[in-house]
DNA sequence: AATTATTTTTAGGTTTGTCTAAAATAATAT
DNA sequence: ATATTATTTTAGACAAACCTAAAAATAATT
């Protein structure tokens, strides 16, 4: 019923490494965590055992369901937090995964839901993704990414998928933040680079990783 | 420079016995934590040669003054959590210092001082305690104990000198908390118990040792 | 001053979460 | 099909924080 501050850091990121419902792998966790894979593996011992995991050795592994309602719990009071942080404290976008990544772990039922009452139950983070509410569900927004638009087009920035601050930072040079608009330009077939223009400055170019990397929705 | 939650709570517990600048006993501060004296030797000997400690073996021990420094800055984090959850998630002031007990962990000047701000720079907890600045510096009011008023004396309640959930539960029985006026109507010799009227409601009796533990300032 | 009681420390273990190096298994290339 | 490479697990160790039981030091009694 209740996880150390390890466990509900591994759960979370094999909730969020699993998105789309495939098998994880020992050296993806350890990478996520900048930990070892033999960690990795004594890790998944201990939540296999506690029924939180599926888990064949040398096959992968994914969250059972009790496993995903607790790691949907984490997410939810990551997000609330940084919602918090950004909203109320001030925080800019690329200050909140950090600090969201310890206040997660005061694991207080009463506390996550008058947050959210207080905060007027946000369906967002700063970073476009979802928070789930206390049943963990959460609406789901049909995103594609940025690299998948034609020239021409018109979308509005929604998510990032990758909390790096590395992205972030290269995100905030660029200008581009959630709710930003901008019109794909010219799409280069050499590297798949794109030109893209935000809002009324001139033309900007990005890499086609950074691409893959912007969710938005289509205007 | 960044201390683990067990020293951190150990260094705060140690601030709190104490105060008045005497010297503090392992089976106090074992009996503060509910752990084990040997534990506290153990924690002792670590804290001491990372010179947060003056700590003679057998003869007690009290914070140096870089100790004295985290641990108020700890303090500080833990009564601004308090006033928030009190204050803006609208917890009753039994209720606050458990979770204090946790968010106070989250180390991070800027989310300390930026929650300080958000709040109004508040002066006291809701338990009547000074707010550390980020200075260390705070307020202190010339508080008595309830214990020491004689008979006919009006006085406010600022400060609850124990925060055990049973001495809170037994506050809020009689309807005493933080700014309520009471007058002491008699004491009698034999137990010291005194008989209290608070605002417009019928006398009661309370102990001696309930009467030790609220401090008023005398209107 | 000597004995007894209390307090504190030490000795020796346990659990959790981590690590490196070696062994086992699976995937890929020849 | 075998050999090579990559991935994963196991073996064995370590640090942090805790424990109980025994020993040592201090304080209180007689
Ligand atoms: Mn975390
Ligand atoms: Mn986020
Ligand atoms: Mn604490
Ligand atoms: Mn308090």
């Amino acid at each position: 019923m209740n996880y150390s501050i390890s466990e509900e850091n591994y759960l979370k990121a094999i909730y969020l490494l699993q998105s789309d419902g495939n098998l994880v792998t020992t050296n993806a966790l350890a990478l996520e965590l900048e930990t070892s894979a033999s960690s990795v593996t004594d890790m998944l011992k201990k939540l296999k055992q506690k029924k939180l995991l599926h888990y064949q050795p040398y096959r992968g592994f994914k969250l059972s369901m009790d496993g995903r309602k607790v790691a949907l719990d984490i997410v939810r009071r990551h997000r609330l937090w940084e919602y918090f942080l950004s909203e109320k404290l001030k925080f800019k976008w690329d200050e909140v995964h950090e600090l969201a990544e310890e206040l997660e772990h005061v694991n207080n039922k009463k506390l996550t839901d008058r947050l959210d009452e207080y905060l007027g139950h946000p369906k967002f983070d700063p970073h476009g993704d979802p928070i789930p509410d206390s049943f963990g569900k959460m609406v789901k927004t049909p995103l594609i990414k940025l690299s998948q638009l034609t020239e021409n087009k018109t979308a509005e920035v929604y998510n990032v998928g990758n909390q790096s601050t590395e992205i972030l930072h290269l995100l905030k040079h660029h200008k581009i933040q959630i709710g930003t608009r901008l019109e794909v330009k010219r799409i280069f077939p050499f590297d798949h680079s794109m030109e893209i223009k935000v809002k009324s400055l001139s033309p900007i170019t990005i890499s086609e990783q950074l691409a893959e990397n912007i969710y938005v929705k289509i205007l």
